[in-house]
DNA sequence: TCCAGCATGTAACGAGTTACATGATTCG
DNA sequence: CGAATCATGTAACTCGTTACATGCTGGA
């Protein structure tokens, strides 16, 4: 196989939570899981066939206004045996992150490039604008300790995922103020 | 496009430091890039035709022994032109890291779940073990001073790097003691 | 002489992105 | 009534992986 799966899960384990349409599940992807995964409506709607095909979700037509038909999505025991499994089953593999930036760097021979400033400057500007957003998302989401441990998954990634980026930015300024003037 | 091409721009990079064969450039991405990018020698060799097609590399052909063909490619100066346009133009993307890891980990609802303790050290074992292999490359790859700053970018991917797994590891060290017993 | 490694390619497939395509609803 | 958004789908294409396929070289 090319590469495994991981979209069938997702769907698999938002749909554990609640029923949910194609749309609901591509609007998902746009917000809170965008955070750390995404995907297109157009892969989200093939990849419930399949799911449904496979006996793990069937779905129940539902109309909006008129004649609007939407199709509401739920798991079945089989598909919730699946989640089940693939959670428990190890995760040896780690993730191999093609960072663009971080190959540029790799053709940057000398700390007198004059280049360099300039990459780090942008990098620097993203990787606050990203930390801040994430910051704010920590307070929204999880705004008291027992907000914490309710979805403590959750709770634990935008941990990580702030100090990564936290990470990331200190390191874009250490690099900077040690340039050569 | 469905994701714009990197490796082209990697072969270009590395062909411009000196001539290789596409058996070398693929021995690259298992050894000393494969740190921060992966490729097969089955996306290298097509590559490498479109990339002299398209007048930024040639080849000459050497023969080792009798009659085995090598064919050795050289970057001209449009390819190292292309390559500093990719350098010099802006990175404003932000990588989208997709961790199987994390993607279970927002799937588990409480602080209780008995298959924390078990997920938590898997992923600290793999993150250990990543961090000394990159402690082992710092200091063979970069063992004095100087040689820090003859090649600048790929000591500041390694210190980075470095950086990443230190912190995955204490994020996980300290997830897993802070769990109710 | 045999086997690991050198050396180069193609084919089949899955994952993921962008674009094409259509129609209904809701709110200002 | 018009625009934004809801709602669902397909097509074309690129990227990347695994597998298929072939032949040569050098050293034990």
């Amino acid at each position: 196989m090319a590469q495994k799966n991981k979209l069938q899960f997702i769907i698999l384990g938002l749909l554990n939570q609640q029923p949910l349409t194609g749309y609901d599940l591509t609007k998902a992807f746009e917000h809170e899981i965008g955070e750390f995964w995404q995907a297109q409506h157009s892969q989200v709607y093939p990849q419930l066939k399949r799911l449904e095909a496979q006996g793990y979700i069937t779905h129940e037509i539902t109309i909006s206004g008129e004649k609007l038909e939407k199709k509401l999505y739920h798991i079945v025991p089989a598909g919730q045996a699946a989640l089940t499994t693939w959670i428990t089953a190890g995760t040896p593999e780690l993730t191999a992150t093609k960072d663009e930036f971080i190959l540029k760097l790799y053709f940057v021979r000398t700390n007198r490039d004059p280049r360099l400033p300039e990459m780090l400057t942008e990098q620097l500007h993203l990787h606050q604008d990203k930390l801040e957003h994430l910051q704010q998302r920590l307070t929204t989401v999880f705004p008291t300790k027992a907000t914490q441990s309710e979805n403590f998954g959750h709770y634990l990634i935008l941990q990580h995922a702030l100090g990564r980026e936290t990470d990331y930015v200190t390191w874009l300024k250490q690099t900077l103020t040690a340039l050569p003037k």
